[in-house]
DNA sequence: ATAAAAAATGCACTTCCGTTGCACTAATAT
DNA sequence: ATATTAGTGCAACGGAAGTGCATTTTTTAT
């Protein structure tokens, strides 16, 4: 059994095939992935279980989804033992308006806000855009 | 000549009927609105009409376009004198789960991030989710 | 005042992404 | 081996954003 079965049988995800290899495109991408991304690298694969595999993947905690503000959604893998609800695993993206790219940016976690009175925080977005790290050099 | 005339004339916006309409909706409102909502405040008008005068307004700096998240664009005027490109002047957005509304928080600013080297921040989005002032009351 | 030009509006249609219903197939449990 | 559950594929729908073009309204020039 791979190493890739084994984190997704610890999540209570079935390991299927398809669902294997779209693991291993997540991981050997260092940016976030929307579905079409998905959808281009696995052509023979329907859309429907590519969306419902991300949908999966995401209640059982394999990856978070983010709004980069491209109003496409995006999908990245979590860090081993990541608790992205937490307040405190928030870590904002960045997306470049060059590249298109969005990236996590994990060590940067979103700062605390003080709110006025009576508003209750359960979750923040914090997006940076600008020129990424590649596209500024 | 209304105070809704001017402050359109001195943003270069010629003030049709329409458009002060728009605005006074707009003003009435201290919540961000979405197309939708406008179109069914003015049922007679088109659809069309709306989005261009948004569009319109936002080129031309009467209002600010809010990402919140919800994938449905919302909009709200800008504070007199704001000018939202500036990083002094990107304040936080909140998007309740309750009611579904989306209001600024022009007083609370966003943080200044430090991002890691060979990044070049250009703009900045940040959406807290909770239960606004309103609904926790 | 009249005609020409420019701007705004209205209608129809398109595109894109996300989503769902239902049938079919593969895997698992009894 | 059979029943049950989980996964996949196909087709269609829906909401929201956006565009091309004809028509109307407003502005400008004559
Ligand atoms: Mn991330
Ligand atoms: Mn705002
Ligand atoms: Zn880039
Ligand atoms: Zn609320």
């Amino acid at each position: 059994m791979t190493e890739i079965e084994k984190t997704l049988e610890s999540k209570t995800v079935r390991p299927t095939a398809m669902r294997i290899l779209i693991y291993k495109y997540m991981a050997d991408k260092e940016i976030a992935v929307a579905l079409t991304d998905i959808e281009n690298a696995f052509a023979k694969a329907d859309r429907t279980t590519l969306y419902r595999t991300l949908k999966t993947f995401e209640e059982k905690g394999i990856v978070h989804q983010i709004d980069d503000g491209t109003n496409i959604s995006k999908y990245a893998l979590c860090e081993p033992g990541c608790n992205c609800e937490l307040e405190q695993d928030l870590h904002l993206h960045f997306h470049c308006g060059n590249c298109e790219e969005t990236v996590c940016l994990t060590e940067q976690k979103i700062p605390h806000i003080n709110l006025p009175d009576g508003y209750i925080a359960e979750d923040a977005n914090l997006v940076i855009k600008g020129i990424c790290e590649k596209c500024s050099g």
